[in-house]
DNA sequence: GTGGTCTAGACCACT
DNA sequence: GTGGTCTAGACCACG
């Protein structure tokens, strides 16, 4: 993962929704131990306390506990795992949903440039694999 | 329009992109004066300041001009135009894809929640004009 | 004269700095008609109503007066004049001390400088008579 | 330092302004750190935004810069300073012959009315000192 | 009545 | 506590 600084997005959010696509995805499961704010933050080379404020909004969304003093833990609910990735869903078709409708561009367009962009990116992934 | 206060976006960003849309889909056309400050203002319920702010990106944009202390026109270039038009595209489709990539939602199941979608919302327009 | 719509100072202002130079220098004297507002306007190319504004603050400055429908005049009091004259010297005066001494310029220094600008605006000037 | 409030030149303005000024005599120092917004503002009893659009400016103009959110630092690039200085004396030479030059003052008269004016400041210097 | 600018206050992200 | 940004209101020059 990498962290931009265009400043488009506030770091601590883009780090909140790396780790809510990685639960996502799977690819961080439940119960899984997440790094400590230490060393997220040399990973990523931000500021510790940046990543403890993505942490205690995690932490007082459910998405992660922490149980005294040792390292923070997915939670172990499946269905705010599920919901978590609903949501991520959810907004992603209804903006996009939104801003198409708007320039009334034809579904049958949509679908089009949609798969081309599909393509152009699995076409780069295969390339950097070489 | 409305303008949505949920501070997700900043007001004067949505009044610029509202413009960007009107444009691209020749609602708003190539010559035609756009609303003073405080016409806008008033119909938006926001600061005229707000709409100030607007108008002088969609300027140094070069969407719109103005000559002296007459109403502001929309661009005549229309190469300008058909740039705009292209740029909300393109950063639709890429947005949305980056993000459904992320989530690993399989290609027919994104067309098909983008079906469900569009369908709704064309429920909800039928329903307003009965 | 000209007007310079750099933006740096407003048109209607130069207008009247113009005139009590002129009237300080007396190149244009105590009880002289001084130009219309339609031809001064169109002489300088800006708009009536600016011109207008000129006038009747000058008005109020009393160093100009009218009489019904007739043409405005130079006050006719000496006084007035030489106040007006004495004014603006004093203003450059204050502010250009001010400024050096600010700017903590020796004294000897400052007149070499202005010495040097001096000579540079008559070669100028004997050049444009050439 | 002391803001006027006459209005006839911006607040923002006549901070910048001080800041060359004091940079121009080398009573701020290439590499020093600058009081922060609130501080400033406090001081001159001005509103804190005020004086961010002095600091933005100057940081534009190369005076000053910034790393993230630590206090703002004067530039280390000498020869910047130096055209500070040297811009600000133009600046103040170019304006004055201008004025004195249109009101058609003798450079006798000049020389004279600029030493009185030293002459008094000096004495009120003096006088608050005793 | 038009656009332009200055000052201000509140809020935010980050340290 | 730092700098950065958004919204707002008042005022100005111009036509």
């Amino acid at each position: 993962m990498a962290i931009r600084f265009d400043k488009r997005e506030a770091v601590y959010i883009q780090v909140i929704r790396y780790f809510k696509e990685q639960i996502a995805i799977g690819e961080i499961k439940s119960g899984q131990e997440i790094p400590s704010r230490r060393e997220l933050a040399q990973q990523l080379k931000i500021n510790p306390n940046t990543v403890q404020r993505a942490y205690k909004e995690m932490e007082e969304e459910g998405l992660i506990y922490t149980d005294g003093n040792k390292p923070s833990i997915i939670t172990k609910e499946m269905d705010r795992i599920k919901e978590i990735r609903e949501s991520l869903i959810t907004e992603a078709i209804d903006q996009f949903v939104d801003r198409i409708t708007s320039l009334q561009i034809p579904k049958e367009q949509v679908f089009e440039l949609v798969q081309i962009k599909l393509n152009e990116l699995g076409k780069e992934d295969k390339e950097k694999h070489d």
